[in-house]
DNA sequence: AATCCGGCTAACCTTTCGGTCAATGGCAAC
DNA sequence: GTTGCCATTGACCGAAAGGTTAGCCGGATT
């Protein structure tokens, strides 16, 4: 159960009551459909659990299904946020807060990471929007990945010489399979730090200690 | 109209009609919930594709969620193959067999295995025995992955000294990952092979060349 | 004061859902 | 032929689904 969400309200507009309901109306059916989904949450139950009458929510939203894509487009809200690439950092750095921050963000955000997981796994046609947002921001992640993974090949202090395409697809990979193992075994089964030092090891060398070292020589049999 | 199709019938067993009424209904539900999922399949749809009156299906199978099992049971099939250990082979090829059956099972069962991983995501409660058995099957891989790193290692065969289980469970997400991988982008975005030898390399140290098995090196996409 | 309109509701509509039931055809045993 | 059971059916049921409609209410506009 996530908290965590207080829309901020832009004082500038001055919020009518109608947006209060429709607000209301939006937190009950976003509750209701990540918990049960889509086709097994009734407008009745939204409409008893936002304490509205069914009626509102028509008015507010035509049909069941744009109240869905309004809820989804919230939920992916916290999705958008910045890796402020701090250029302070070495490249070994930067990967490694990375990867830590998508295995901190799943974990924060688990429950709506499953829920668009099997969203889209299981109704492409009603979450094609959300495909394609979702997509968009992983292939985002993706870029920086392959791009710090250059960087940090060209300066040496990369072990691995695959394509950095080829290296960042299999650590995306990892990290996927991180996320579906959290999904089903739970927090316990998944720790971070632990993750992100293997990535380390299998990115830079043997070394799985502090990211301060330099020029990791090349594993080899 | 009735029976006809080329069902395998064992002749020990004198398949009465009536089985064959229950495998033309089992066979209708399990691509429509393949396909569509639980809640959104109904049971006159069933009864429609597989051509026989709803009150049957409810002469076969009491309930809809009991049909439902049996179909979950049914899919399951396939997934008990066995990787028959070649004692020929060493460790390391054993490993990349390992590998590659389970990219390759998933590229041949992509649509229940995409089913499973929906409904297991969403909808915890109606497919508490699948997970079960699901995870049974994927410890079981596990461990066959921890005992064969383990002998690699000691054989010295294996280039990571980290522990098997640690190397295993890292290995799985990897696999998993592509999973996913494959799931969301299709059979172009992921080659069996280039993650065969990814892994081996990860594994074993540079070498790209498998050791006994022939593989027809795909340049990556 | 009369009007208008955005926000809101109770009651209602149609369709479909999972599930039941009485009745029936076919077939083997007697 | 009759009995009796298995397999099968169409008709039916109450509940709940998504959605509509007519109308109420209260504040702003004239």
């Amino acid at each position: 159960m996530g908290a965590s969400q207080a829309k901020q309200l832009n004082s500038s507009e001055p919020r009518t009551q109608s947006q209060d309901s429709r607000d209301e109306i939006l937190k009950a059916a976003m509750q209701l459909f990540a918990n049960r989904g889509f086709h097994e949450t009734s407008m009745s139950e939204v409409a008893r659990e936002a304490q509205v009458s069914k009626a509102l929510i028509f008015w507010h939203f035509k049909t069941k299904e744009e109240l869905f894509v309004a809820v989804l487009k919230r939920l992916l809200e916290p999705y958008f946020i910045d890796f402020a690439e701090e250029a302070a950092m070495d490249e070994r750095a930067q990967i490694e807060k990375l990867v830590e921050a998508y295995l901190l963000f799943v974990r924060d955000n688990a429950s709506s990471v499953r829920f668009f997981l099997a969203q889209m796994l299981h109704d492409e046609r009603l979450s094609e929007s959300l495909s394609d947002q979702v997509l968009k921001l992983y292939s985002g992640y993706r870029a920086m990945l392959v791009e710090l993974i250059g960087r940090a090949q060209q300066k040496g202090i990369c072990a691995r010489r695959t394509a950095p395409e080829s290296a960042a697809a299999f650590l995306l990979s990892a990290l996927n399979g991180l996320l579906i193992e959290y999904l089903f075994m739970g927090a316990n089964a998944v720790d971070p730090e632990g993750a992100v030092a293997m990535v380390a090891e299998w990115l830079f060398g043997i070394l799985p200690g502090s990211s301060s070292t330099e020029g990791g020589g090349a594993p080899a049999a």
